[in-house]
DNA sequence: TGCAAATGTGAGGATTACTCATATTTTAAA
DNA sequence: TTTAAAATATGAGTAATCCTCACATTTGCA
């Protein structure tokens, strides 16, 4: 972006909304936000319009958020939040190599809904790598739902290697988000089968010995 | 970016350098950006830069490039010019499934060492999923390269259905892509493991029945 | 009631991508 | 060589955008 000097550093941080009023004010900003993201994506997004779409003024928008990504950190921080209480779920009565698969199918099926119909979920986890604190929270997001699958998988498998598991499963987590991604940006058949041959690669790795 | 309206379009095209003198400066504007995002990334590289450090003027600069992401574009364009050159070779004359075993590991790990290497080649496809041009680009680039695995598994697997093996070229190819992303971001002992284990993975995968 | 803290406002500062009128250099035909 | 057209070069200026800040208003509470 421009306007201000090029910030390299994580922006200060602003006063949470501790009144009633400014609670529901900033619902309104993430709300607008995240409108105006799925519309036209986060780059396209401009300030000025997710003030106005808020019923707020630009100076209000600067009041709770330091700067433009903040907002898109916030949203992006939700999704994880939710995902990762859905995954803890799904995986924590796994009890054998048949469990798994059912559970670890379920929550790809899952995921893949959610790709295509949040574009907002899409915009924001594709941007990821340009911006720093995006790409951390990214990155713990997906070693915390790589730790809900190893655990299962130190479970079934007391004897490998921990570290080895460990390694599959962040792998193993991350190449679905890739796949992720590439199956929403290309025609939705195609998406399909790479799905389904993601999924049938991915059980392979993590059901073998 | 900001400045003239947001272009949603792709830019139109600027004429070719066809003097030789043009020509060199092109090269000088094209090594200076090349620099400048290997120095700070592409969000950060400024216009202004690239034109002063190439020693040409502003208006020089966007004499043969439309905007900024014509640049970028140009440079990963080159990038893949040289990948598919260097892919098509290594599995040109594989003839069986121990072949292809051997070509793939070392394909890993020559495009292993480029993006450890290459801080260029990293900033540009990390960026590629907000730009609509190099999103193109990218999906292109893999589809070709996916080609010249799928080419080879048809050899190997003549009674095998070749849309899947189509499919499976193609995921194991943007996976492999993924993983390279992953495995240059964490700690460089953590990558080793990561690029070990997809190695492992794209294999077991590429080689069994 | 009255005061401090929290919240609200929007004009304006600062930065940057990109344009365009104009000047210079190269090419090549006469 | 002359010369006109095409190619190339220049950089001050335009427009768009992020973000700040001095000041106004509202809320919580003693």
């Amino acid at each position: 972006m421009e306007g201000a000097p090029a910030n390299e550093q994580i922006a200060s941080p602003r006063r949470a909304p501790s009144q009633q009023r400014s609670r529901e004010r900033v619902e309104r900003m993430l709300a607008a936000a995240s409108q105006l993201i799925a519309e036209q994506g986060s780059d396209a997004m401009r300030m000025g319009e997710v003030a106005e779409r808020a019923g707020v003024s630009i100076g209000s928008l600067y009041q709770f958020f330091p700067d433009k990504r903040a907002i898109i950190w916030a949203l992006a921080e939700r999704h994880t939040t939710e995902g990762q209480a859905c995954i803890s779920a799904a995986l924590a009565d796994v009890r054998d190599a048949e469990g798994l698969g059912q559970a670890f199918s379920e929550l790809v099926d899952i995921y893949y809904r959610l790709f295509l119909a949040e574009p907002v979920m899409r915009d924001i986890w594709s941007g990821t790598q340009a911006d720093k604190a995006l790409r951390q929270l990214e990155l713990a997001d997906s070693r915390a739902n790589a730790e809900f699958l190893t655990a299962v998988l130190k479970r079934l498998r007391p004897a490998a290697d921990p570290v080895a598991l460990e390694t599959m499963a962040f792998l193993v987590w991350q190449m679905g988000e890739a796949a992720m991604r590439l199956a929403v940006s290309v025609e939705r058949q195609e998406g399909d089968r790479l799905v389904a041959a993601y999924k049938r690669m991915a059980l392979r790795e993590l059901l073998t010995e």
